[in-house]
DNA sequence: AATGCTTGTGAGACCGGTTTCACTTGCATA
DNA sequence: TATGCAAGTGAAACCGGTCTCACAAGCATT
């Protein structure tokens, strides 16, 4: 009659099955809802399980029947609101139909990927939903294929990866966004990414390892060509991540005395970087230096000056993963597909033009000559 | 000799057996690095083992040893920065220790928290890391315990619920941030949360459902109290979460003719939402409007002004409650304990002295008078 | 009355690991 | 030489579900 606290063991169909005087096999029938039961004695299975508080052991039915109602996402940074954002796309898309989301963090760094795809393999994902680190060095990916577990690319593409991937379109947009500032008058335009390359400047298209940053750096050369600027690569940074040396790379291309008169950032935390650096260089947004970045993030709304945005339909594309993949798990047969959505420019208060703009504006201008190095 | 693409069947501990001619037993011994196996044997396992391309089932590892290694962490809103950060020192942590995590939102909804929690009870965590959408109705975390599964509290409290808990501690933070706002001169200050409660209005404390919020509002009325402030309560406002309704509910303290010369936001979406509702209102912080906001998001150092803030030791929460859980799990017995971090002011640019600001501000001064309804 | 079909049920194999137990062998000890 | 012990190995049980198959009962058809 005492209840022991330590009574680690669960309930399982046999337990259930004994109360209700049938076979492991039909209470299993009435629980899982499957075959055929009498009445009757589902009823009693379904009561003497309710009075057991008898939950199923997901980790068995996905032994015994090879689906686990599980899909796997790895991404680059869940802090990064971009991927958040995309994160719950995946997740109310797959909710909806009925699966579970297991997420990882890559750090984007291709070793830490390769682990996060074994592991979740292991744990037995029915599919994969990948923001892969890297262009190259992706056989972890082929290989989740060769398992036979659908896999959809997240936000960046493979090429020679012939599978389902959702995109958004970098270089219209990029190429849009440039175009906005040109007609502003700017002609010295900055693109800056967190992304690592060989050097932190411009080294040729084929030093960079991202599809994304590729797409959007063919747009703004392609975009600078058409409008005739002249050495726009000159102005391209790339490895301004968060941190001393970002700053730094930043600082740098702010202060120089031919600096852009425009800054395209490549996140929304990078264009933040961008404001602590125009600060402390004594450049007023947009005053002195005009500011696109891409992704709607929450505070480019709010602040004063309100940021012009380059919004990516985020929640869209993970919805769009999760959705491609679940057609996949569920059997559909068809050609690899890319679904490429556009982005879309949200014009606010950061651009001003250039004829406007106090250019030759000394910097440090409040700073006492005592203080300047 | 043809390879057949569709070959779905993985590679099992039989399988390497059979080629290296050894037992099923052996083979698993040699592989899972347990028991005792010669020296000769075991290598040409391995060697069998990388031919094949073997990778351990962990579901059905996790069916037969009962451990899964791998932790749930279930929280409100994970595209919150401050949970996004509180879950990465979750994870950091376990990935440490050789910890995978699960992670789910709730949605700060309690029916999907109680369903996170059955789906991870299901899949078969070793422990879960909560952080419950409220503090009463909460049988199902009972229920964790009741199946022999550790867990731990992050960030709120449940009071009757004796177990780990990692918390900040709301109270003195309040407090301390509330005497910086005096000092400055200010005796209407307001506080404003996205928790939702019965009526936008302060009603009292037993109407509050979440410890967090209930610490930081004793805080502020008991500050207040020894401040002398007249009726402090008249500047609490709840369900200010995004979106229309909550822009209203704060728009509308902000126009009252009394309005708080200062605003303590209770998490930084909040501010960004007193920040438009300012700005609409043609309130400039800090020179109408003093703000100070719980958390240190990366933006309000960035923004012009800087913004002064709470900073909670959000990573170092998610990593002592990880640090607990695993304790736990790895079968340490002792009394529940209560981590409680304090949190930290960073004092910026946003809190102007009263006899600076501009109270008596007509609101929309930019606006013409035909705009106005 | 014999046949076929449908419905309900139970026994037992199966998923892919781990773990217990029994057994063999080699070597040291009494 | 007999005994004890440790190391190495294989057979089979086990985890908790699902699913196949065999079989029985009930009913309709011929």
């Amino acid at each position: 009659m005492e209840k022991r606290p330590t009574m680690h063991k669960q309930v399982t169909v046999a337990d259930v099955a004994r109360m209700a005087q049938v076979s492991k096999a039909t209470a299993a029938r009435a629980l899982g809802d499957y075959g055929t039961v009498g009445a009757e004695v589902k009823q009693r299975v379904i009561e003497a399980a309710r009075r057991l508080d008898y939950r199923v052991n997901e980790l068995a039915r996905t032994m015994a029947t090879g689906r686990s109602g599980t899909i796997g996402v790895i991404v680059g940074d869940i802090e990064n609101p971009f991927f958040g954002l995309a994160v719950r796309g995946v997740s109310d898309c797959a909710k909806a139909a009925g699966f579970d989301v297991i997420l990882s963090n890559s750090s984007e760094d291709i070793v830490e990927e390769r682990a996060a795809v074994d592991v979740m393999l292991a744990k037995g994902v029915d599919g994969l939903i990948v923001a892969p680190a890297m262009m190259r060095g992706t056989a972890h990916l082929e290989a989740v294929l060769k398992r036979g577990r659908p896999l959809v690319l997240l936000d960046r593409d493979v090429p020679g990866l012939d599978i389902d991937t959702a995109l958004v379109d970098g270089k219209a947009a990029t190429k849009e966004a440039l175009r906005l500032l040109v007609e502003a008058g700017h002609r010295r335009i900055g693109y800056v990414t967190a992304t690592e390359a060989p050097s932190p400047r411009y080294t040729g298209l084929s030093d960079i390892t991202l599809s994304t940053v590729l797409n959007r750096i063919a747009g703004f050369l392609e975009g600078a060509a058409e409008a005739a600027l002249p050495e726009p690569e000159r102005y391209i940074r790339f490895g301004a991540s968060s941190g001393v040396q970002g700053q730094g790379i930043i600082g740098d291309l702010l202060s120089a005395p031919d600096r852009p008169t425009a800054i395209l950032a490549s996140d929304s935390k990078i264009a933040l970087d961008v404001m602590r650096a125009a600060r402390s260089a004594g450049l007023v947004v947009p005053r002195h230096l005009s500011l696109v970045t891409f992704d709607d993030a929450d505070w480019t709304s709010a602040v004063e000056p309100a940021i012009t945005v380059i919004a990516q339909p985020t929640y869209e594309l993970g919805r769009e993963a999760a959705r491609m993949l679940i057609e996949r798990i569920q059997g559909e047969r068809m050609a690899p597909r890319r679904c490429l959505l556009a982005a879309k420019i949200i014009v606010r208060e950061s651009v001003a033009r250039l004829e406007v703009q106090d250019v030759k504006h000394e910097p440090r201008r409040k700073t006492s000559p005592a203080n300047q190095k």
